[in-house]
DNA sequence: AAAATATTTTACCGTTCGGTACAAAAATAA
DNA sequence: TTATTTTTGTACCGAACGGTAAAATATTTT
């Protein structure tokens, strides 16, 4: 029965930060893409060879797997915390604006690793693409539902067809990624965030 | 001086039809992306072998070039035609029902080559993301420039910024290109489509 | 028929791909 | 000290990568 325990030191220390790598092999996914990145842009970028990683990773797409649970868990994520915002006008409010602040944010890769990380691929990538297609839906469908409570809640009129107003956020959500590769400003992006917003049901 | 001329019929004729060849090529791109794609997956789906792929296209790079040239020119293409329509709205109607049309048509690969063609990719793929990307950023100014002129003719309100509305335009087909990987159908793209079109100016 | 020209086929080029075997090194446990 | 455990560095694996040399083939031109 052992401690909470930091590290289980038996044997030679690991020399590397497991998160601070995984920080790296973001940044190289989110810029390359899967297919587009090796396992030396890998490695050069964590700074680690290649026997280090998959002892402490598993394999290429295991790395991206948990390259992407970090990217959606990060201190900057915008998407789960807007969904927590009082009323559905609110909630799209947060998610459009933190979107056009990060996405077009000049000290990371610009755009969505969730969008462009495996769009079209290999079939070496598809159950990347897939794992990738899985979230961005379920992003949809956890807007979906919050707004099904905001109907309840009375913030949205009752007649709101949800499903599709998650789809429409989701779509000016996933634009703003590949607007955001055209080289669009946070600015730039806000001002579609601004008149996306225009549209959004109130009651 | 040579007669308009199909073929200059000197030497063992060609045993394809290049534009056909050109087609399955571009099939493969859409689907699998610049860097997804191997020279096999292009012969394969050609039906010839590297050499005549070479002797007729150039490398992989002017292939994917001439690919998208293809794309852009087809009858089914909507964007340019829809340019024509005589007001500011029914060419974003036309657009938007044109993309949600052809974005998740399943005769053909889901979304659009222009968006996930080479969107997060290699070094070795940098002059390719660009000309995609270069045309992407085309589009909306040739959008802005319609619009424009549509205030001149004045179905567009005299106070309109143009140039945000042809961003906002832009990011929401370029949504719906993501959407359709994501396994939406022409029925949702085309809800999405009449949504965005609720929010659009109108004198 | 012979020469010229262009395409096809086959076989191969060097490089890079994702992934790993193995031994040296660095720590703890006995 | 010695044994045990884990990570490190190096060197390598077979396969696939984009691309090509060269000979055989099919056509037109002379």
């Amino acid at each position: 029965m052992s401690v909470v325990s930091c590290t289980p030191h038996v044997g030679r220390p690991r020399a590397f930060d497991m998160d601070t790598a995984l920080e790296k092999a973001l940044e190289v996914f989110w810029r390359k893409g899967y297919d587009g990145t090796s396992l030396t842009d890998l490695t050069d970028a964590m700074g680690i060879n290649k026997p280090s990683l998959y002892a402490a990773f598993g394999n290429k797409e295991q790395l991206f797997l948990k390259a992407i649970e970090l990217y959606e868990s990060r201190p900057c994520a915008f998407f789960l915390p807007a969904l927590e915002k009082p009323t559905a006008y609110q909630v799209a409010e947060h998610m459009l604006h933190g979107a056009a602040m990060n996405m077009a944010d000049n000290t990371q890769p610009q755009g969505c690793v969730i969008v462009q990380g495996a769009l079209s691929c290999s079939e070496a990538a598809a159950s990347v693409k897939e794992a990738l297609m899985n979230r961005r839906v379920e992003g949809e469908q956890k807007l979906k539902v919050r707004f099904d409570q905001a109907k309840v809640d009375g913030d949205l009129p009752a007649d709101t067809d949800t499903e599709v107003l998650a789809r429409y956020l989701g779509t000016v959500l996933q634009g703003m990624a590949i607007q955001a590769n055209n080289g669009a400003t946070s600015e730039q992006l806000r001002q579609v965030a601004q008149m996306t917003l225009q549209a959004f049901p109130r009651s």
